[in-house]
Order: C-alpha cells, then sequence, then structure tokens
DNA sequence: GCCAACGTTGGC
DNA sequence: GCCAACGTTGGC
C-alpha cells in the first residue's frame, strides 16, 4: 500500500487456488486507467457477498510500522508513513488473502477504516483513514520484483484488488490492542459492542469489516482513560 | 524467537 | 471432496 510503493502487512501467502467469491467484482476504473472494462464481461455474480451476508461500511486495515524485510525489502509502513506522502494517500497493495481481497472490494467511497498496527511492539489502533478509491486491480501481482508477485495470477483475470486509502487522523490516542482486549473479554463475558470483534475472532485477517456499533464503541474510548486492570 | 491458530496445498 | 502436511500471521 504505498503510493505507489510500499508494502502493507504482509499478506504473502502462497496464493492460487480458487477464487472463493466472486469473480473479479466491478473493478472500477477511474481516470488513467485505460483498461476498458467492458461492461461487466458480461460475469453474473459481481459483488457477490451471500444476499444475507451485512454489508459493512466501517473496517479496520493492519499494516506493519516497523521494518521488517521480506526478500531484501522493506515492508514498514505506519500511519506516519501514510501521513508523510503527497496527498496522504496510498493504494493497500499486497493483499494476498481471499477474505481480505473481498473486504476490499465491498468498501465504498467515503467509508473510513482504523489504521491497526500489527506485528510491532505495540500493536493497536493508531488512526483513521477514508477510502477514497474503490477496489481496482493490484498492480504488485505482476510484478516479478514484488514481494507479492503471484505467477499464478493472469492479466486477463487479475485475482487480486486494492483500494486507495487517504489519512484522516490519529487517534486522540493510540488505543492498544491489550486494552481492546479486556473490552472484548469483558463484553464476551456479560455482552457488550465488542464481543464479536473479528481482531479477535478472526485474529488473522488484514482486512476486517467492524459493525456501526463496533465501531462507535472503539471511537468513544478516545475520550476515556486507558482501561487498566 | 516461540508457537497457536488457521488458511492453503495437494495426495488420494 | 476429505484431510494431513505445510506455511503464514502476528501476539507475546
Amino acid at each position: 500500500m504505498a503510493p505507489k510503493k510500499k508494502a502493507r502487512v504482509s499478506e504473502r501467502a502462497v496464493n492460487s487456488g480458487k477464487d472463493d467469491g466472486e469473480t473479479a467484482s466491478p473493478v472500477k476504473q477511474k481516470v488513467g486507467d485505460k483498461r476498458k472494462v467492458s461492461a461487466e464481461s458480461g460475469k453474473s455474480k459481481e459483488s457477490s457477498e451471500s444476499p444475507g451476508s451485512p454489508h459493512y461500511c466501517h473496517w479496520l486495515m493492519k499494516s506493519e510500522p516497523e521494518s521488517r524485510f521480506e526478500n531484501g525489502i522493506d515492508v514498514k509502513f505506519g500511519i506516519e508513513d501514510l501521513k508523510a506522502l503527497s496527498n496522504q494517500t496510498s493504494c493497500w497493495d499486497g493483499v494476498r488473502n481471499y477474505q481480505a481481497r473481498n473486504f476490499m472490494r465491498q468498501m465504498k467511497e467515503g467509508q473510513l477504516a482504523f489504521f491497526y498496527h500489527s506485528n510491532c511492539k505495540e500493536p493497536g489502533i493508531a488512526g483513521i483513514t477514508e477510502i477514497v478509491k474503490e477496489a481496482y486491480v493490484d498492480h504488485t501481482q505482476f510484478d516479478k520484483k514484488d514481494v507479492h508477485y503471484d505467477a499464478t495470477s493472469k492479466a486477463d483475470n487479475p485475482k487480486w484488488s486494492m483500494v486507495d486509502v487517504q489519512y484522516q487522523r490519529m487517534m486522540k490516542r493510540f488505543l492498544p490492542l491489550s486494552e481492546l482486549k479486556k473490552y472484548h473479554l469483558q463484553h464476551r463475558a456479560k455482552g457488550g459492542p465488542l464481543k464479536d470483534m473479528a481482531l479477535f475472532t478472526r485474529a488473522r485477517l488484514s482486512v476486517q469489516p467492524l459493525t456501526t456499533e463496533e465501531f462507535d464503541f472503539v471511537l468513544s474510548l478516545e475520550d476515556k482513560e486507558p482501561l487498566r486492570t
């Protein structure tokens, strides 16, 4: 996810395999992209998601704020890195997990996503980004030099998508995973908005949805004293 | 650095 | 299409 270069939450993973969800979702083209998307190429599926699946409008996206080298390439990309880019905007490339990809394909312009710092000293929610461009082809899947190159993905049927996110703001205070987890456990025991939060129930997913209740509750923590116990 | 959890691969 | 082996994620 970097504006034009950078990495995200290494979601590397040997992909290939069946496309679980939909077929190439309506890759929304934007200016500059010459490839004409032949009007859905007649696919019937398109924005799949089972009919019954709730449609989310808030997200959490993980990225690593500390240096880590993968094939000689540093995958570091924390919220400060996003903030430093021109336009404070970056594409979120490198996602190589079908569920995470499918969630990105559901994202709509204007929606908000928590920027989560993972695989670091203090994991947790650092800030908020806005989705500024809906899912389109992740070019890094075709780049042999890229850490997330996918030899099994073909140009005429790309497997991986990405969205563009723009820095919105830092959390008023960093929200550590440890604190969120305390709430999660508490809510799981006695009920509460974080009882089913994906961060804990689907720990390895790098792009995950939040219900409005979850999102609002997390936001409310900004104004509270850090939970201790 | 360890390792639990879990997604993916591939044999059958 | 099952499922064991394998590989990755990511907290600790």
